[in-house]
DNA sequence: ATGACAAGGGTTATACTATAACATTAAAGT
DNA sequence: ACTTTAATGTTATAGTATAACCCTTGTCAT
């Protein structure tokens, strides 16, 4: 099993993926001068709680229930912080947000997306990044950013159906 | 100059582009038994009048104009149909809608987009679409749709910009 | 310490995007 | 003509995201 692919395994240790995220998520900040407050950890644990990705306003219930104010600038606001430190990612095709499993260089991630269970792993996918930047060099075109978004079966829901 | 690239080409004989739109369109509808009614066809239209992309709402006060019902239904079932010939493609990360080169076949767009002018080109971009199946399926991944959009600067406004 | 400043968060309101549901009209097939 | 289906009109609402303003808290220089 790829170090990649662990998402698509329903049974692995779960918690083991939070807790690296968070401890990840922590030094990151810690090194970077950036302020890992109550709120943004705990919009950071939310989306951990799974690999499928969560929408801003499925956070604010678990936000009220924290004490926390749960209008929606709030969780906008985490979720632009936790962007900004390459700590999630948005997903434009579903308007949602998932934990980055490797934050520590900035990128654009490369999705697949499962549509059966809704699983969402994301690829180290250096082969296409190259693809797309010759593609666009031949045009003279720029690349600043990409959205890769691949929806299709994940390998369990794929036998499923089959 | 490709053909991919014309858009990228202020100075382009546009109403070409225009007319070609819609006379495939008009053909592919026939041949397909589809009804490209007025409003369909207007829509059309409006999304063709340049190479960049549209949000749904801003196709409503054309609809006004021309006579038709202009809320929110009318153009978004508009654009349903549109999108199910394959004739216009919805760009997830701006939530708007371009119009496609190529209907004749469905496919999934792969489009570069100028944060300068905003202008959108779709690629023939069989080699990205491959590399991307490939690195899919060493994941046991069955991909059925792919959503990627990158952007950048074109040709033009990255010469502005340096 | 203390004050000045910047960053984070609370709060209210609103903009933007998209769809549900049901009534009415127009088209197609018999 | 009659039936049936597809398209459109209409009203309401769901879902996503940001603006603007104010107050609190943390940071830092003095
Ligand atoms: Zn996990
Ligand atoms: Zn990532
Ligand atoms: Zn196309
Ligand atoms: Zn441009």
């Amino acid at each position: 099993m790829t170090h990649q692919s662990i998402a698509f395994h329903h049974e692995h240790n779960h918690s083991h993926c939070i807790e690296q995220a968070l401890s990840q998520a922590r030094s990151l900040c810690k090194a970077r001068k950036q302020r890992l407050t109550a709120i943004r950890e705990l919009v950071l644990r939310l989306i951990w709680q799974s690999h499928k990705p969560l929408g801003a306003y499925e956070l604010l219930p678990a936000l009220a229930e924290a004490g926390f104010n749960s209008a929606p600038p709030t969780v906008y606001r985490a979720l632009d912080f936790l962007q900004a430190q390459g700590l999630v990612h948005r997903i434009a095709s579903l308007n949602a947000f998932i934990g980055c499993p490797s934050p520590d260089a900035p990128h654009d991630g490369c999705f697949l997306i499962c549509e059966g269970c809704r699983t969402v792993v994301e690829l180290n996918a250096d082969a296409i990044i190259n693809q797309v930047q010759q593609e666009a060099q031949t045009m003279g075109f720029a690349v600043r950013q990409q959205t890769i978004e691949i929806s299709g079966l994940c390998p369990n829901c794929r036998d499923k159906n089959a």
